[in-house]
DNA sequence: CGGTTTTGACCAGCGC
DNA sequence: GCGCTGGTCAAAACCG
């Protein structure tokens, strides 16, 4: 099941940092979130229409490959502590596609698979296979929408994408 | 043969 | 202190 999509449509976007820019299919909406307020008490909600209060369009999603986003990991500087280590960003997408693993033109190898109570649906880990990539991505089918699926991205790949 | 997948169990953190 | 959820790893099985 390595390339169980017959991968599309890589076209003029080979190495852009806009890989969401070659996903076939719809998506129809990007979140992004520097904390983790979204799914707090909002993920019935946040599948339904909330959503739209925070998210962004696709085309503006043009930071993926540099970590744009200011994430910070505490907020305030203990005295020994410093510093917050790597900063790992997190990226949520709610894709509309009975298919739930997209590709991305990166491999990712599945490493668990977990039943959520929020959901009848059972949450899916992937990790790159690359080595050096620590990049994980959690997919998720919608609870009140089964036809969309969540995708959260957490990391930046430093590898160039294949193809 | 290699790489990947699959299920279960284990562990950790947090809540009450 | 215990329970629960979520997350990760491990071993085995399977595919190309």
């Amino acid at each position: 099941m390595t390339d169980k999509i017959p991968k599309p449509p890589p076209p003029d976007t080979p190495d852009s940092d806009d890989f969401t820019n070659q996903w076939p299919f719809e998506l129809s909406e990007y979140l992004k979130f520097d904390d983790n307020q979204w799914m707090h008490d909002g993920l019935e909600s946040f599948a339904s229409e909330n959503v739209s209060n925070q998210v962004h369009q696709v085309s503006n999603a043009g930071e993926f490959g540099g970590g744009s986003s200011h994430f910070e990991g505490s907020s305030s500087n203990t005295s020994s502590g410093r510093e917050n280590r790597e900063v790992r960003e997190r990226v949520a997408f709610k894709i509309m596609s009975e298919i739930e693993v997209l590709d991305d033109g990166y491999r990712w190898r599945k490493y668990g698979k977990k039943m959520v109570k929020n959901s009848p649906n059972p949450r899916n880990y992937y990790r790159c296979s690359v080595d050096g990539c620590n990049v994980k991505k959690r997919v998720e089918r919608d609870k009140d929408d089964p036809r969309y699926v969540i995708t959260t991205y957490e990391g930046n790949h430093t590898h160039p994408s294949s193809s």
